[in-house]
DNA sequence: ATAACATATCAAAAATATTCGATATGGGGG
DNA sequence: CCCCCATATCGAATATTTTTGATATGTTAT
């Protein structure tokens, strides 16, 4: 239960930061190698680096080595958890509403 | 453009804590006022007082001020805004691919 | 094998977020 | 008016996240 609310919270650990939107809206145009998105962002390449390995765990975006690069890109499936997730944590549950509060 | 990511973080953020997280749990089934929320969750009134603010600014959250109570609700249109921005944050945009990436 | 390059990892420093206790504010009851 | 209760705000202490520079790892080209 306890650790229910830690693996919720990852998702969207990935996307509270700036830095990350950025580089989320970024991918929206296509794959892109850690080069290409460390040329368009204001950080270092080891802080670029701890942000992908961020929204990579967070499922949201996926890697592919090939060579010496490593490409990103946004992953379908990720996204569609992710929303579906945020879906299910707002969703009013009427059945066990109940008004015993103070007055 | 700075403030833009700035503002879609602050969505985001209101979701990335645990204590959050549980306190959206128990809103799910109806409006509460802050003293049960404090009952049910081990955090000191001023900190619920502060997690409460950050629900709220982040729009996922309403309050009701009622003689010296405070209710909260989850928002529809705030948790439906908050759904959609993450739709348009991941969506793909094909219009713009390209491929002009390091090989 | 050596050199150059792309990326990952590490530890310490810096920046931010969260908690706590004390105090302030504002409402309702006597 | 005075007291009690619910909540908000404040400043300091603590915890967590992010940045930075140095170094490690793995790849390609010579």
């Amino acid at each position: 239960m306890e650790t229910m609310h830690e693996e919720h919270s990852k998702v969207f650990k990935a996307l509270c930061d700036e830095k990350r939107l950025r580089i989320l809206e970024m991918l929206r145009n296509g794959e892109k190698c850690a080069c290409q998105l460390l040329e368009n962002i204001d950080i270092g390449q080891s802080s670029l680096s701890y942000h992908m390995k961020i929204l990579v765990e967070s499922g949201i975006v996926e890697s592919r080595k090939d060579g010496k690069w490593t490409h990103y890109k946004i992953s379908k499936q990720g996204s569609k958890d992710a929303i579906e997730l945020l879906r299910k944590l707002t969703i009013i549950d009427f059945n066990n509403e109940n008004d015993n509060c103070c007055k």
